[in-house]
DNA sequence: TAGTGGTCTAGACCACAAA
DNA sequence: TTGTGGTCTAGACCACTAT
C-alpha cells in the first residue's frame, strides 16, 4: 500500500522535525509532485496521521503539525496490546489462574454462545516497571481458540490468535467506567479494596462476526492514564 | 455532500431493519447503481458507517451490519455535547460557579497562553433525570471567547463558540483516568469523599491551533459510561 | 484573487473470501 | 472461478483562507 508508506515517511519526517520551520507539511500538490503519486495516496496518508493526532487539517490553509501529550498513555482505540504500546518500559504478565469451563447462562449471554460451549476462564495481573498496572479477567471461546496455556497466556494472547492461529481478529466493543475495586482485585494490584479502578469491558470479533473474547479489566488509578481524540465537527 | 447525505440514508435503511434479512449492506457495485453516485462517494459513506460502528468490513465478502451495546453510554469520540448525546432523557446544567481570573503560572501553562491572561473560570455540575452525572471544572480564554454569562453556561458553551461567535472548533486532546472524588466534587455528585471517579481532562482547540479551553470533568460512577470502538489491525 | 484543502467522476487493476 | 472489498490514477470542479 503507497499510502501507508508515504505515511510512514511523513511521520518520521515529523519526528524529525523536518517541518519544524513552518509548523506545517508541504501542500497535497507538493506531496504528489514530491513522491510520485496520486492524490488519493496523499490524503489517505494524511488521514492517517489524523488519525494518529499527529496533523490537523484546516480547509484552504494547509495541514497543521499537532504534538499531543499521549507520553505514558494508553490508547483506548488502537489496540495493539499492552505491551506495544508501552515498549521502553518493562511490561510483565502473570497468568494467576486459568482453567477451562462450560458456559452457564450469564456466560454464555455474554459471550454470545450456546450454555455449555467450554470456554477459557483467565485471570492475569500485569505490571509496569514493577508497579501493578491491571488485573483482567478475560473468557475465551474454547470452540474457537482450542488452545490456551500458561505460557501463551503470558504472552499476547491476541498476537497468538492472529500470528499462530490464523484467526483473523476484526474489532472490538468497549464500555468504560469508574468502580470500587474489590478485595480480590485490589491484592492483586497492591491496593486497598474500597480504592478507584477505572474499569474496561471488553467484548472482542473476529472478522467473521463472531465473539471470541470477553473480558473486564480492571487498572490501577495511580498509574493507568487514557488518552483519545476528538475530532468536532 | 453527497457521501454525507447518503451515509444518512445507509443509516436510515440499517435502522428501519432495510438489511436484516442478509445482515448485510448491498455491494458497493450496487450502491453506486442504485444511489447513481461514484464508488468515491459510496466508500466515504460507508467509512462513516464504520466510523460510528454500525457496520464492519470484510474484504472479499460484504459489509456487515453490526449492532454495539452504546445505549445509556457516551462516547469519548463524537464531542457532540452531553444534550445531544443522552437525547430522550431529560439533561440539566447548574452553573454552581463563574468568575473571571487573571491567569496565573499553573493556569497558564495549562491553557497555552500568558499569565495574566484573563480567562473565565466556570464551575457546572450536570444531572440527568433528576440524578447527578459530572462535576466540570473549566477555563474559557476570555480574549478569544470575550463574553460568557450564567445562561448561556447553562446551555452548551461549544454550541454559543460555534454558532454565536462564528469560531471553528477543530478537535480535543482528552485524558482519561479514576480517582478518588474530592469532599468538594462529592457532595455535587451526592456521593461521599473517596468515592471513585471517571476523570476527563480536555483540551480543546480552535482550527487555527488555538486553546481555547481547558476542563476537568468528574463523573458520577454510578451512572456514567463511556464507550469505544476499536479497530484491529 | 491566488492558494489550498474537499468533493466527485470514470475506470483500471489488486487482494481476499466463498462456492 | 466469481464475487466483493481495497488500492491507485488522472483530472475536473467546489469551498474556504488569506492577502
Amino acid at each position: 500500500m503507497k499510502y501507508q508508506e508515504l505515511a510512514n515517511i511523513l511521520k518520521e519526517n515529523i519526528d524529525d522535525g523536518s517541518y519544524h520551520e513552518t509548523g506545517k507539511l508541504p501542500t497535497e500538490e507538493q506531496l504528489v509532485e514530491q513522491y510520485g503519486v496520486s492524490k488519493y495516496c496523499v490524503r489517505n496518508a494524511i488521514s492517517i496521521l489524523v488519525e494518529f493526532g499527529l496533523v490537523y487539517l484546516v480547509q484552504g490553509s494547509g495541514m497543521y503539525i499537532r504534538e499531543s501529550k499521549r507520553e505514558g498513555c494508553m490508547s483506548l482505540r488502537n489496540t495493539r496490546g499492552v505491551t506495544a504500546e508501552l515498549k521502553g518500559h518493562s511490561v510483565k504478565t502473570r497468568v494467576v489462574h486459568l482453567e477451562i469451563i462450560s458456559a452457564d447462562e450469564r456466560i454464555a449471554s455474554r459471550m454470545k454462545c450456546k450454555t455449555g460451549t467450554p470456554v477459557y476462564y483467565i485471570i492475569r495481573a500485569r505490571s509496569v516497571d514493577g508497579v501493578p498496572l491491571s488485573v483482567e479477567y478475560t473468557y475465551y471461546n474454547q470452540e474457537i481458540v482450542p488452545v490456551i496455556d500458561e505460557k501463551i497466556a503470558e504472552g499476547s494472547l491476541f498476537g497468538y490468535i492472529k500470528k499462530d492461529l490464523g484467526l483473523n481478529i476484526s474489532f472490538a466493543d468497549k464500555i468504560l467506567r469508574a468502580d470500587k475495586l474489590t478485595k480480590e482485585a485490589a491484592e492483586l494490584l497492591e491496593l486497598e479494596a474500597g480504592d478507584p479502578a477505572v474499569i474496561v469491558e471488553d467484548d472482542a470479533y473476529l472478522s467473521n462476526g463472531q465473539m471470541f473474547n470477553a473480558s473486564v479489566v480492571y487498572y490501577n488509578y495511580k498509574t493507568a492514564k487514557f488518552f483519545e481524540l476528538a475530532e468536532i465537527k
